[in-house]
DNA sequence: CCTTGTGAATCGTTTCACAGCC
DNA sequence: GGCTGTGAAACGATTCACAAGG
């Protein structure tokens, strides 16, 4: 199964699924047909049932999907039974908000790490974790067992950042500096570019019912 | 010009063409191709010229693009050529680190005030922005001619809020509450999920080349 | 010769529509 | 009757390839 390549929306609505699932759960529901998982997500019933489609068929016809069955199934899918270790690269304010937001770890992430190389940064506990000297990342990654690396760092700091994290086998990063970075096609990168997304609603601002 | 409906993909393409024509701009260079936009952002150079022609035509051939001038077209283009108001409702972690960005004034988004419930956060002064008490929130989203908000709230309060704002005539939103919200078409809105993010990466991690 | 601008071709995703099953 | 699973059709975005201009 999911020997094709699958969309990355396709992923990303699974997740999204994901979720609902679990607020239907939580609520006992025993069932949900993949229109009311559409309406949930604002997607069609047909994008819901083709998306999973594509790991196999889940549901019952005329009846829907089991809630807890599609639930584990999913998290299977996504690779969410077991949990990840994540180091966070930057003790600035973006750093320090990651490494204490909660939703990670509610999810199975755990921030194992933090790093900075300023003196005035290393030491300081957030939520637990003691934000570490940055010269000590290339073997902590390897002996902490790092699975992904978020990147909160300066826009110029981060491609060196991106080569060095890849250099010490890490192959899944999730970059919040402002600039594009780029890794071999073996590592998955994500960037969350917050005045990016502004960007784009001025451009709606302007340009929607123009 | 802009007549058809642009492609999400290409818009924010244009903004990181802008952010490299800036780049450019401040080392003095004088003409880009759209080869050399092309590598900067990861892209092909026949996207970086499709994506212009959907505006207009702005470079000649032989040469390449002004970079002045292209900038300031993208600039136009986007909508950056004034400054928007940004309110930020929520003065949670997340909420503090966004309204203490840099980034965000020094592109042109202006953040006029943060808003919240808890009376242990009202009145704390972030950045020279006090945190208001929610309640005001409607009234100054007039007075105060807010063009975007962003939401950084808990999950529940999100639906609640978008419904609020858009009612006050609030047309722009960014969510950062990890649940989808929905408004009406006339309302631009993007959402930044950072634990989807990294589910998304999990999935990498168990489904890249196996 | 170099590089743009763009129709045409290709590729990928979403939507349709219906057969199959509960 | 209700709802899934899925080929086929429609749609949309990217890539190709080349004519035209500097």
């Amino acid at each position: 199964m999911a020997l094709k390549h699958i969309a990355e929306s396709t992923v990303r609505r699974l997740s999204d699924y994901l979720r609902f699932l679990e607020e239907l759960e939580a609520q006992g529901q025993q069932t949900v047909s993949s229109g009311e998982l559409a309406s949930l997500g604002g997607t069609t019933s047909a994008q819901v049932r083709k998306d999973l489609s594509f790991f196999g068929s889940f549901g019952k016809r005329g009846l829907g999907y089991t809630v807890t069955a599609l639930s584990r199934s999913l998290r299977q899918i996504l690779g969410l039974e077991r949990t990840w270790k994540v180091a966070i690269i930057g003790g600035g304010k973006i750093g320090r908000a990651l490494a204490q937001y909660h939703g990670f770890r509610e999810r199975g992430f755990d921030v194992v790490a933090v790093y900075d190389i300023d003196p005035a940064r290393i030491g300081v506990s957030l939520d637990g974790v003691v934000v570490r000297d940055q010269r000590d990342l290339d073997a902590d990654l390897t002996t902490l067992a790092v699975d992904i690396v978020l990147l909160a760092v300066p826009a110029e700091a981060a491609q060196p950042l991106v080569d060095r994290v890849t250099s010490a086998g890490i192959r899944a990063i999730l970059n919040f500096a402002p600039v594009p970075v780029q890794a071999s096609s073996r590592v998955a990168i994500r960037s969350v570019n917050m005045a990016l997304e502004l960007e784009f609603l001025a451009y709606e601002l302007v340009n929607r019912d123009a």
